[in-house]
DNA sequence: TTGTAGGCGTTATCAG
DNA sequence: CTGATAACGCCTACAA
């Protein structure tokens, strides 16, 4: 009695098996090295004793692990969640796992993370914009920890990514915003230190601005952390600026949906009093009313294509490639041109 | 030239600091048993060569992690996202870190996750619900690995576990709708199979309808899974049948606003034309419109009860507990007396 | 306080 | 096709 939860390991499958355990290894590794007989017989031993190999034994040995990580900056809403799901469906299917963290918008602690997920063994690493500091990108070199970034993309950078360009992703929209007759814009943006995306996005809006011969108002302009109740409150602060803006660019569609949200609760309509637009195209967008005009992202195919990047640098086969993705302005309700 | 990207090791930074491998790992693990010289030295060391242990290594030879795993549903949606968080940020005051997978509600994928969350060493797990054959359960037990239920908590159940009723939660809601004067009661029910949360949910509001005297039509009710589409889809169905319903009870928040954003794309005014009703109170409940009606459910305090209880077991303090905590329905605009 | 040495569970190299 | 056996990087008695 009081027999201690006993893991079976290796040994114990050889000895059930009457084999070594370089055979079981190899029954579970590359079958094909191995006589059909030995191989029934290894695979029943398995399934008798329960057997799960252990992977840090297993990663350790190897020298590799199967697994890459990936670090977002957030799980909180659905802005990555798309992209994500499909880098990791078509890294399951290149037999890779994945293993995600998210640093909660705190630029700092990536470094830890990406620590943290190498020492655990990772392959590769996926992260999310071009942002960090250069010691980082020279710590996975020394260790030869191929990554890539997602979700940005700038001219001229050289790492391997796969992206869009977030500046000339969001102009087109700001021009869409700004021909239609609006003269004052208010911006709720993302955080933009630390943040590529949002300062390419934000960028975006000023450049469209002055290029159609608009003042940029500092104070029309509010950073705040991606979420619905930020979205809300910055709205209602740039309602009380004097000129009231006639429409509000959001740094994306969470922010969009918490600003379309205190508009209708503070009584203004949405797009006659004034416009509201996102950016990502995220499954909300089109369930908020009115209907979010936004910058749509091709986040599935830019998961896919991360994962295809990402093995092919880890299994030794093509180079640095730079990928660059189509972005495309979706029109649907928020926006309309300003009340004469 | 051409050197291999070498990765430090103890062992390397034991010749750096002029000390053995023995002493560099306490100076990591048991500063308190090294003298403040050697500590200082080795510490210099360490930073030197940029030393970060390696995590598999590590958890072979201590046979513990400092690991724990957690299974959720999905990720996709923010169902999950406050109460994991403050799952996670318990547990990081604890000195364990989390990994979660997620089985986008597949019940049957969800032993091959623990399978590999125990493989890589977890030292104990977070699951939710209960719902999962008794196979599993053997096979954590038999490995020693801890684990506790989260998101729910059924009467007479055994292991350790935090959570809420799930069908006593819903009555209140359901009775609350019946005594409002609605008759006609659709249901938009998460799939139920292998989720004994959607189950009780579902239970609950049948219970309610047959107490007061009302007959469950099921034709009336809808399973589907959780996301935003479905709850459209799902309303639109049930919006058909005659007679129609006067009230549309959702087994959580993110059907409930997919049920909403297609109530205002089909006409139909909430709740003057129809009433609907959520669960969870996620972020998105007061910020759709009309405000949802919802079940709130105490989800950072279930995180972090639940790192409590599972730090607890691990390190061989306390034993099984339950923790039951309570929910509260909050009355918002989405729900009012049927138009007469 | 510090060092020595054995072992954790697998893989991989080399003979047989 | 199969079996020894040496790593893999670190922890932990046990000794000194």
């Amino acid at each position: 009695m009081n027999r201690q939860p006993s893991i079976p390991t290796l040994e114990d499958v050889a000895q059930a098996a009457g084999v070594s355990t370089a055979t079981v290894s190899r029954c579970l590794n590359e079958k094909e090295k191995v006589s059909k007989s030995t191989l029934s017989k290894v695979m029943e031993a398995v399934e008798n004793l329960g057997y799960t190999p252990n992977f840090n034994a297993r990663a350790m040995a190897a020298r590799r692990s199967n697994t890459i990580g990936a670090i977002i900056p957030t799980m909180e809403n659905a802005i990555f969640a798309r992209g994500i799901q499909a880098f990791q469906v078509a890294l399951h299917e290149k037999g890779y796992n994945l293993l995600v963290s998210s640093n909660v918008y705190r630029p700092e602690l990536e470094t830890e993370l990406i620590k943290s997920l190498v020492s655990r063994g990772a392959d590769g690493l996926l992260l999310i914009g071009h942002s960090r500091d250069s010691e980082t990108y020279q710590y996975l070199e020394r260790r030869g920890i191929p990554s890539v970034l997602a979700w940005s993309m700038q001219p001229g950078q050289t790492h391997t990514c796969v992206g869009f360009d977030n500046r000339a992703s969001m102009h087109p929209l700001a021009d869409k915003v700004i021909e239609l007759g609006h003269r004052h814009i208010g911006v709720i943006s993302g955080i933009v230190e630390g943040n590529d995306r949002a300062q390419s996005r934000l960028e975006a809006i000023k450049d469209s601005m002055t290029a159609h011969g608009l003042t940029v108002d500092p104070d029309m302009i509010i950073q705040t952390f991606y979420d619905l109740d930020n979205g809300s409150i910055a709205f209602e602060q740039l309602m009380q600026k004097v000129p009231t803006p006639t429409a509000v660019m959001c740094g994306n569609d969470v922010l969009a949906a918490g600003a379309i949200a205190k508009a209708r609760e503070m009584g203004i309509k949405v797009p006659e009093d004034v416009s509201i637009t996102g950016f990502d195209d995220i499954e909300l967008a089109k369930h908020v009313y009115p209907a979010l005009t936004t910058v749509h992202v091709p986040h599935r195919e830019m998961g896919r294509r991360a994962a295809d990047l990402l093995v092919d640098l880890i299994e030794d086969r093509g180079s640095a490639s730079i990928i660059q993705l189509d972005t495309e302005v979706v029109m649907r309700d928020s926006l309309s041109p300003p009340k004469t």
